[in-house]
DNA sequence: GGTGCAATAT
DNA sequence: TATATTGCAC
């Protein structure tokens, strides 16, 4: 998509039939205001708004990186247009007479001068110009990735929450007022039509993910009504997939050592994998945001693994894992960034339980050796003892 | 609604 | 391939 060159802005570069050379607004205001000339002071500050215009143009494309360019940009043109406003009505000339025609002439001028103008500033514009396109290039490659997941994240994150709501994800809304851009450029696309929805904007549903997600992966301490959240991806490549999201399909539940650990630790209390169900085991847990399909799901893994590796006593020599045989199995993929951001211990509370405390190995010594066995069995062997599935 | 299993998705 | 989610039957 190689960024077509707006003809508007070759002239605009050479709208004075010489390179224009960029200036700050107040430099600018302090030049006009020099001018004696009413017409010419408004000549040059629409030209001025009309170069802000296309700037703008320019930047449209990264208007998500550079909100506040956007900002500051429509703050210039404003300006000019009051200071605009202003010329006019000191001036009781009808300037738009004259100024309409003056802006023609500058463009035929413009053009003429663009034949006289040597080649070395055709080329330098030239250059000038595939620079830009280049730039745009480039960066429209990057940006596209960015965007989709600046824009991805929170809106499926929206209308994960919200039901299962997918619009047409790109809807690049135009943009209008700049004054609204940032809330805009992030949390309106393609969200309009949600009126209901909170609008978040980009960073509030990325950072509640992130907290969720510690949360949730872990051990949810609260206020985790809904069980959406927990996306056990990888932090840097966020795991929200469109795909997923429009599929309706939950985030994945990370089974984190900790999770696990209690999870075992539940198992022993009710008397064994075999004869703990879903819903003593979550209760058991105490953990918040668990839900019985999710033990339940966990459980069948957990029985699968007991049964196939019948429970291999001690192939484990490393006997001390005590602390760490949780993990082995659990997830490695997703988990792995999980635990990894909220360290197993670090954030996961136990909704209410006293005996959370232990994290790491202190407490559950009990559940060890039970859950010893098999939960090293889960992923160190995998002996397939095909042993006789009792069911 | 809870449970267990199998199919399916990631 | 391993793990988690979903669907379905009981």
């Amino acid at each position: 998509m190689g960024s077509l060159i707006p003809p508007e802005l070759i002239l605009d570069c050479t709208i004075s039939s010489k390179p224009w050379i960029p200036k700050s607004t107040v430099e600018f205001l302090a030049e006009v205001s020099r001018l004696d000339s009413v017409s010419e002071k408004i000549s040059k500050l629409d030209n001025y708004v009309n170069q802000l215009h296309d700037e703008m143009k320019k930047i449209d494309a990264f208007k998500r990186e550079l909100p506040l360019c956007m900002i500051l940009l429509n703050d210039a043109i404003a300006t000019m247009k009051e200071e605009i406003m202003q010329c006019k009505s000191s001036d009781s000339k009808p300037v738009l007479e004259e100024f309409i025609p003056l802006k023609k002439s500058i463009s035929v001028e413009k053009e003429e001068k663009i034949d006289d103008v040597k080649e070395t500033d055709i080329i330098n514009t030239r250059e000038k110009m595939n620079w830009m396109s280049s730039v745009q290039l480039w960066n429209s490659d990057n940006n596209k990735k960015r965007k989709e997941e600046a824009i991805d994240r929170p809106v499926i994150d929206e209308l994960f929450r919200s039901g299962k709501n997918r619009a047409a994800g790109k809807a690049f809304s135009p943009f209008k007022g700049c004054s609204n851009f940032p809330a805009m450029a992030i949390g309106k696309e393609g969200r309009d039509e949600f009126p209901g929805a909170p609008s978040l904007s980009l960073r509030t549903p990325e950072i509640k993910n992130s907290t969720e997600e510690i949360f949730r992966s872990g051990f949810s301490s609260k206020s985790s009504s809904s069980r959406t959240g927990s996306s056990c991806g990888t932090n840097s490549q966020s795991s929200f997939k469109v795909d997923s999201q429009q599929t309706g399909r939950k985030q994945r539940r990370c089974w984190s050592p900790e999770l696990h650990r209690r999870f075992v630790s539940a198992l022993q209390q009710l008397g064994g994998a075999q004869a703990a169900t879903p819903k003593q085991i979550r209760e058991l847990m105490q953990v918040d945001g668990l839900t019985n399909d999710e033990v339940k799901s966990h459980l069948q893994k957990y029985r699968l693994h007991t049964r196939r590796v019948g429970v291999p006593p001690p192939t484990n020599t490393n006997t001390n894992t005590s602390s760490v045989e949780p993990g082995l199995w659990v997830s490695g993929e997703q988990c792995r960034s999980n635990s990894q951001s909220s360290s197993p211990q670090g954030p996961l509370h136990l909704a209410g339980s006293s005996r959370g405390t232990s994290v790491t190995g202190g407490d559950s010594v009990e559940d060890e050796d039970d859950d010893k066995s098999e939960s090293h069995s889960w992923k160190t062997h995998k002996h397939y003892s095909s042993s006789n599935r009792d069911v």
